[in-house]
DNA sequence: GCAAACGTGTTTTCATTGCAAACTAGTTTG
DNA sequence: CAAACTAGTTTGCAATGAAAACACGTTTGC
């Protein structure tokens, strides 16, 4: 009965971290958008904007593409196929609670 | 715009844990519940429900009263007003992330 | 009648992790 | 040319979740 309450512990924890569920959630409106953009966005200090980006990337939910605007460096993000599924699947457990909670 | 989904970032981070999220869900709906009963529902070892259980009544979310069942020891766990509340409150959160993320 | 298995939890150990602070590296301004 | 600014990364540390070990009593099998 409330068993299938149960199937939100397999959530994926990546995705559970609101920080960066709120980073993948602006990538996924977005498309793309910069380090400085996200920083704003989310709040968060540059220090933890970087590391939450790079565990995003090592797990192959975004791709970072670092350039420059003039002389300044730019870092680039955007979701991957994979990030954008993940998080399909994320939302969707949310969901689910969300109901059978009710 | 994108700057409502920043909101997550305020959640309950006790509730958050998927683990105790269960749990909690499990308490809101029966109203009482003992530890083997939790321990089967939620599928959790007994140490971790343990330690779970005993964050959740720290923070003032359930009653925990220790009893006998017989011989045996008997553990009865409940959701307090403080915990119904912000259970309803992680909800709402969670929620409100899920639509604006569609 | 006593050793082994069972019932019901709690405590300990340990690796992971999120956060803040410090650091890096180059650029612009006064 | 020193100070402040832009754009990040790395380091240090306290908190924490999970598994294993421990505790303590009860029942069962021989």
């Amino acid at each position: 009965m409330t068993n299938e309450l149960r199937a939100l512990t397999d959530i994926d924890r990546l995705l559970h971290e609101p920080s960066r569920a709120v980073i993948v959630a602006i990538l996924a409106a977005l498309e793309s958008a910069d380090f400085v953009f996200l920083q704003r966005e989310t709040g968060l200090t540059r220090g933890n904007l970087s590391t939450h980006l790079t565990k995003l990337e090592q797990a192959g939910y975004i791709s970072i593409e670092k350039t420059f605007r003039g002389k300044y460096p730019l870092t680039l993000c955007a979701l991957t196929a994979t990030g954008r599924e993940a998080f399909s699947k994320y939302r969707k457990k949310l969901s689910q609670f969300v109901e059978q909670t009710e």
